[in-house]
DNA sequence: CGCTAACTTGAACGCCATCAATGCTTGTGG
DNA sequence: CCACAAGCATTGATGGCGTTCAAGTTAGCG
């Protein structure tokens, strides 16, 4: 990861019926559409709990992560909702309309190129192949904003805090990231506001679950699943899948 | 609406700054784009309550609603989650993975277009100007699934159907109708399923609203906005727009 | 016109928000 | 390397709000 050759794009295919739940990301981009893609980005650096861009500016480039974590979020009358997590093959700052619509600040320190959006559209309107993928991109993203609202639309604290790791987790192993422990990058209030609820509430969680000898968690950035039954009887309240 | 012409796709534009709320929806597919995809597409009809397809169901094709209205929901143990309400110029049954990622039924009576998956894969591989428009329409449902995800995350139930009245509404003004009441076909269940909550609590939401002389409604599916003010109190805690 | 399903209303319980205080950890400067 | 400070996370007590379950009412459909 540290030259990479140009911007990449990571998704699992829509169209492709894969293992339900074992997903895998593909890499999107060919080696010369990231190289074109290259030539017209520009890599940008932010630091930990950098602003990359505000809510309503006016919207000029896109970005795709290379390293780090990025926190999309909307603040709404003092409290601040998050909207999405993003990692590393993710793009953002392009569903908008001529405005963004939520704000991004760097939840670890995070590299990413930073591509214009004119450049975008010429791309787009030239380039036959490049926008399929575009279209696969913006379906992952669909799917985990309605898994969003479903997990939001959870009444027990438990659940949705369950059916969060359960997220983060498959994103892990998606990314092909060892998965013994889940490792949360974000702090704790970030995890809240994607929640839905209070620190205090998600913190309570939290110990609902270890003293329930569900999850155990050393350090705050990590967890680990102990009881995988009574952890699924949470989290996949829902999808009788797998 | 008695003979359309083939399948037609609205969407506000999500490059061309619009005025921010007026957002007006635009007929995305060219005359020769709806009739190429008329010759492929099928003219299907649905009762009222009638289940169109079920989650995790092979997914063979997408539709496209002429008339009526669709719901489409998770059942997680017993409880329904309803993801989204889709209306004519819709396009569902896209955005999932081999197999349908939720389950639609008509909660009204329905009549759309049925195009085979296929077909589509085909049209987007060969015809270059289509699949921009699909970037286009997947960008609105992702935004649009955003702001039920910030819907979903209000705490009081009044906030949570205040944004819910408020969004009906603004659909209302981008299909063109006419907005001196807001009408909501489907029944109080869904809109309770949309909105994370019971029915009990749904009921008890529009009367507090009533009684405080916000909204009036004389029959089930029709509510007005009497006190503009204190409806956008409510429902515009959040974006500081327009 | 009667039936059935949907909506409303009521009472009690439980969960989460709130507010505030304490404990921890991260980073900074001595 | 240690001490300190500032944020972040946790914990405690209380109250409000929504869920639950049940009964009553309305509306929609044959």
């Amino acid at each position: 990861m540290k030259h990479p050759a140009g911007p990449a794009i990571h998704a699992v295919h829509p169209w492709i019926p894969g293992n339900r739940d074992g997903g895998t990301r593909h890499q999107l981009l060919s080696d010369d559409e990231r190289a074109q893609l290259a030539k017209i980005a520009t890599i940008v650096r932010f630091d930990k709990g950098g602003e990359i861009y505000a809510e309503g500016a006016a919207a000029d480039a896109a970005f795709n992560i290379i390293s780090g974590v990025v926190v999309a979020h909307r603040s709404l009358e003092g409290a601040e909702h998050v909207i999405s997590f993003l990692y590393p093959g993710d793009l953002f700052g392009l569903s908008e309309e001529g405005r963004y619509a939520n704000a991004t600040r760097a939840t670890t320190a995070v590299m990413a190129y930073r591509i214009p959006l004119a450049a975008i559209r010429r791309i787009l309107d030239n380039n036959a192949g490049l926008d399929v993928n575009i279209i696969i991109k913006l379906c992952e993203e669909l799917r985990e904003a309605q898994r969003h609202a479903v997990l939001l639309a959870q009444k027990r604290s438990t659940t949705r805090l369950a059916m969060f790791l359960d997220l983060q987790e498959h994103l892990q192993v998606a990314r092909g990231e060892p998965v013994s422990e889940i490792h949360l990058p974000m702090d704790r209030s970030s995890i809240a506001g994607y929640l839905g609820m209070t620190p205090a509430a998600l913190s309570r969680a939290f110990r609902a679950l270890a003293s329930r000898k569900i999850i155990a968690s050393g350090n705050l950035h990590n967890v680990e699943i102990i009881d995988r039954d009574a952890f699924n009887a949470l989290a996949y309240a829902h999808p009788k899948n797998s």
